[in-house]
RNA sequence: GUGGAUGUAGCUCAGGUGGUUAGAGCGCCAGGUUGUGGCCCUGGAGGCCGGGGGUUCAAGUCCCCUCAUUCACCCCA
């Protein structure tokens, strides 16, 4: 098509149908974040630049080469979120909260990245954060939320990958490891590992080029590096999953793109989604509070992407309510049939009805195929009657009802349809 | 940001070496049944061949640019 001006790449439209498995995800997501005592808060779409850039990490690729970063009229510069971590936390101390609180938000993110299926410019995550408390039992509670989320909404075969990237105390300890381990390779490494080396060693682990990747295999490992206080917290961590159910599997090379986790890190994966598969990531992140000049405030959290769990959900979701079909024999009778529908609507039934003249077997037609299961019809005869004329579409028997029972009936809290 | 693939009807796709009015299946609309769906039959509508430029007597087809989608990388949800 076009001169047409179009959307910009990497945003989408969700239209009918798509737009009601949104509506049933969005609410199952409410659902079990309020029932395991989580309230939703809500960000602004735009931050201070600097939010971002001293809690993500200044080396950090989103920070470096993927925010929608402007200036306002004001010569203020600000970024559409790429993540909604450091807003609540935010948000947290701007009203002098204390304590633990369990917040969730769904809303969009910005990445200016190459878009793929299940990868776009503009995508939509829910958001769990526990805030005011390191106990492993947050983290637990957590991941059991992100846990029972997926499942509930028919996700199978879900992967939970875990690791503990340390703290103050023991990750420089580690980055040294790695170091040592990887200079005598320099050469070996490819440019991007190379600048990593020094920058941000941790991030050799995630390179997936041939050469770093042999050269994984015999790298230290974050866990035989942590401090006596970060190894009782991941085996608590472990222990308490167990006791939950969740089954999980470390991951010594999983470690996050952003700079503010500290220990845990998970990820949960699904395998039906090529290189995009992560549904869900996070961690804990007790120092990013001090990042934005707040008060100490220890934390855990994840973003779970809903793009990418509605393609792996496939075409499940939702069960569609009764509807009804009311076709109308002629056209100067159109106007008493909306009258009907009308009345049908406010007693809770949803009903459609044609808005073009046609004949009433391609109303009929239209009704089957847009998967109707009855159709009322109104004609002379039942505009003076009262009685709708209702056929079953799934097995072709009909009666005549008034048409305050028809909600009723439809709902198969009585008999007759 | 890097590399590859694709872009023809609403959808899925055909259209050897450029050559008259661009095709199929499905879908859509109408009729066969003048108040009734699914099956069947008949007829019909619908394409600036993603966009722009170039080569040529002639471009859906060749060349360049551009936009979009897609796969992998990068990274992440």
């Amino acid at each position: 098509m076009l001169g047409v001006v179009q959307r910009p790449r990497g945003t989408a439209d969700v239209l009918p149908p798509e737009s009601q498995r949104w509506q049933w995800l969005e609410s199952l997501a409410r659902q079990v974040c309020e029932r395991a005592g989580f309230g939703e808060v809500r960000t602004p779409t735009f931050e201070a630049t600097e939010l971002f850039s001293r809690t993500s990490g200044e080396s950090s690729d989103v920070v470096q080469k993927e925010m929608y970063t402007f200036t306002d009229q004001g010569g203020r510069s600000l970024t559409l979120r790429p993540e909604s971590t450091a807003s609540v936390v935010r948000a947290y101390h701007e009203a002098s909260l204390s304590g633990v609180h369990k917040l969730f938000c769904i809303q969009s993110h910005f990445r200016y990245e190459r878009p793929q299926r299940g990868r776009l410019r503009e995508h939509h995550q829910l958001d769990c954060e526990i805030l005011g408390t390191d106990l492993p039992l947050a983290d637990a509670e957590l991941i059991g939320v992100a846990w029972s989320f997926l499942s509930e909404a028919g996700v199978e075969d879900l992967t939970v990958s875990l690791n503990s990237i340390g703290d103050l105390t023991c990750r420089p300890g580690y980055r040294r490891a790695l170091q040592e381990y990887y200079r005598p390779h320099r050469e070996e490494l490819c440019p991007d590992c190379q600048r990593r080396l020094e920058i941000n060693p941790l991030r050799l682990l995630d390179c997936k080029r041939e050469g770093c990747q042999a050269l994984k295999a015999g790298a230290p490992k974050s866990r035989d590096h942590l401090c006596p206080a970060c190894q009782e917290h991941l085996g608590q961590l472990c222990l308490l999953l167990d006791q939950v159910g969740i089954r999980y599997r470390f991951d010594d090379l999983l470690v996050r793109g952003l700079d503010y986790y500290t220990r845990t890190v998970f990820a949960v994966s699904h395998g039906a989604l090529g290189a995009q598969s992560d549904l869900c990531g996070g961690g804990r992140y007790d120092q990013l509070s001090e990042a934005i000049g707040a008060s100490p405030l220890a934390g855990v959290g994840f973003g779970l992407g809903l793009e990418r769990l509605l393609i792996t959900l496939g075409d499940g979701g939702a069960p569609p309510p009764p509807r009804l079909y009311l076709a109308v024999t002629e056209a100067a009778l159109e106007g008493p049939a909306l009258a009907m529908a009308i009345e049908l609507r406010r007693s809770g039934l949803s009903v459609e009805m044609e808005l073009l003249h046609r004949s009433l077997k391609a109303q009929f037609r239209r009704a089957d195929k847009e998967g109707f299961d009855h159709v009322a019809v109104f004609g002379e005869e039942e505009r003076r009657s009262g009685l709708l004329t209702v056929r079953s579409l799934r097995d072709g028997t009909e009666g005549r009802y008034p048409a305050h029972e028809l909600a009723e009936r439809l709902a198969g809290r009585r008999s007759g349809l």
